[in-house]
DNA sequence: TTTAATTGCGCAATCG
DNA sequence: GCGATTGCGCAATTAA
């Protein structure tokens, strides 16, 4: 499967309508150095081209370009598709480390709760450890609280 | 699909500019299918296109289209970049909720491990706050761990 | 220097 | 009919 098609950039859109009815392939053609500004090309010769598109070396050099085009893109498309799922993934992770976060910061509110009703316990019920033999009615200063 | 594509490539606007000096010598004409294992046509006569590519209209035609396929691929383009950024993006935040997990986890882990010791010490040396008479020397049961 | 890979661009078919 | 997409080939450029 190949054609031909030439390539190139002119200038506006003004066709340069000097050929009519005629079959010609698009070619590409180095700027001669008289024709700098531009000029009339000969409507029944045309210059040919310096790479000759029958060439079988230029088929082969472009056959191979086609499949290497084909293949990187394949590739750039691959690769934008790995791109948005690894944004998924991302998502979904980051869900995840959210929750953990939430149980984390509700275990730590439960036990610093705990805590803190311990050291109320402590404040109106108990004495220092050291302590084992008589009842120590010991009024206790004041709690101590961390926070 | 598509067998047949001849483009006399023309443009109007917006060229790489690195182009050496070339010239295009503009033509219509489907390309020569022979090398697409279709059959081999003669040098003197070929199909002709149904489309002129002379007409105004169609110039008009390609030219609208150029511009909508620039657009389209920019576009393609600033998605790409996008999704990419957006993978930045969830990365760091990821890291981020990482270090605040680790955090909490270290904060839990203290929290648990004073309250290892306090039991410790009250089945060393406390007794429950009620029982003022007998000692009750019980050993503890087993720390009480979650994770 | 040769060759593969990338990139910009136009054409045509197709989609919405 | 029309702009938006998409596949494809060409050619210029950039890397290997």
């Amino acid at each position: 499967m190949n054609l031909d098609q030439a390539h190139a950039t002119l200038s506006s859109s003004s066709l340069p309508a000097a050929v009519a009815g005629l079959q010609q392939v698009p070619q590409l053609v180095p700027a001669d150095p008289s024709a700098a500004g531009g000029k009339a090309l000969p409507p029944s010769k045309m210059k040919k081209p310096s790479v000759d598109k029958d060439s079988e070396e230029y088929r082969q050099r472009r056959e191979r370009n086609n499949l290497a085009v084909k293949k990187s893109r394949m590739r750039s498309k691959q690769k934008a598709m790995d791109t948005q799922q690894r944004v998924n993934e991302l998502k979904e992770e980051n869900e995840r480390l959210e929750a953990k976060i939430k149980l984390l910061s509700k275990e730590l509110s439960v036990l610093k709760d705990l805590f803190l009703e311990h050291a109320h316990n402590l404040a109106d019920n108990v004495q220092p450890p050291a302590a084992v033999d008589g009842a120590s009615p010991v009024p206790n200063g004041g709690p101590a609280n961390g926070q």
